[in-house]
DNA sequence: GTCCAGGAACTCA
DNA sequence: TGAGTTCATGGA
């Protein structure tokens, strides 16, 4: 399949930090795992790419995994001719990234394993949480054999020592526990998708190890609401050195999860960030 | 050896 | 409520 889409930019979605099992293959070649499929995307020129699906799987996953049913343009636009020059800036150079609507128990527990860690530390911990723990497949085309991201039920059994010595650090028992909440009901993610944003975070929150941070993460990709807004070290940044910690939201109020996606992005850049 | 990473829990005031 | 400390781990 090759789409065209003039704010769909394949490396700048696998550097945007929000999904972590998309990595470069070769000259503008990506590769993703996610909902138990391999799949390979091609950068053919700014506005085409080729991804390795048929008709079926662009119409039943792709299209809604990239959020491509949403015209990021019409953002993109309003923050490029707004007052804010920042976000104008930012816009611009991320002006290629979209929101994913990723499996929502694997952003639990991706971003459970994320805090105080940086993004290729994040991408090895996930990397052997799979192996461990999920299932073994082969894409027929291309020979490669790759791990899915566990079920619940798998991580809800782990044993501690086991997830340990997988060098996941403190974070085992919050895995451990977050899986076994899924398991029994007391955190039921399908439900967090149709109720509102603030009412996912809190019942997020209520579960150990998981704060502020990582609710909105957990909210904004795995559940789509894109009105979250997660802060982090980098966002801090953005925050504290150019609005001098007041900015507001609700100036972007239903797309601010969108909004920090470029603050993000762009900071990183500024800043030169290598990982 | 020191500092930092898409943090959160805990303690103490 | 708020500041300070601790928690594993790997990389710069």
């Amino acid at each position: 399949m090759i789409i065209e889409n003039r704010n769909f930019d394949i490396k700048q979605i696998a550097e945007s930090g929000q999904c972590f099992r998309m990595n470069p293959i070769g000259q503008n070649k990506y590769s993703l795992i996610a909902f138990d499929r391999y799949i390979k995307l091609k950068q053919l020129d700014e506005n085409l790419i080729e991804i390795s699906c048929d008709e079926n799987d662009y119409n039943n996953i792709w299209e809604r995994y990239f959020h491509l049913d949403f015209d990021y343009g019409i953002i993109v636009d309003r923050l490029v001719n707004g007052s804010d020059n920042f976000l104008k800036e930012a816009a611009l150079y991320g002006k290629g990234i979209r929101i994913l609507r990723q499996d929502p128990f694997e952003a639990l527990i991706s971003f459970i394993i994320s805090q105080n860690k940086n993004i290729p530390s994040i991408k090895n911990c996930i990397e052997r949480i799979c192996e461990a723990y999920g299932n073994r497949k082969e894409d027929t085309a291309s020979g490669i054999v790759y791990y899915t991201f566990p079920t619940p039920d798998k991580l809800a059994e782990a044993k501690k020592e086991d997830l340990r010595s997988l060098k996941l650090g403190y974070r085992d028992e919050y895995i451990i526990e977050a899986s076994r909440a899924v398991i029994n009901g007391t955190l039921n993610l399908e439900a967090l998708k149709v109720c509102s944003h603030d009412e996912a975070v809190k019942t997020l929150k209520s579960i150990r190890g998981i704060g502020d941070k990582v609710a909105n993460c957990v909210s904004l990709y795995g559940l789509h609401h894109i009105e979250a807004f997660p802060v982090d070290v980098w966002m801090k940044r953005v925050l504290s050195e150019y609005y001098n910690n007041k900015f507001d939201t609700e100036n972007y109020r239903g797309y601010a999860g969108i909004v920090q996606q470029y603050m993000f992005y762009y900071i990183r850049h500024v800043y030169g960030a290598s990982n």
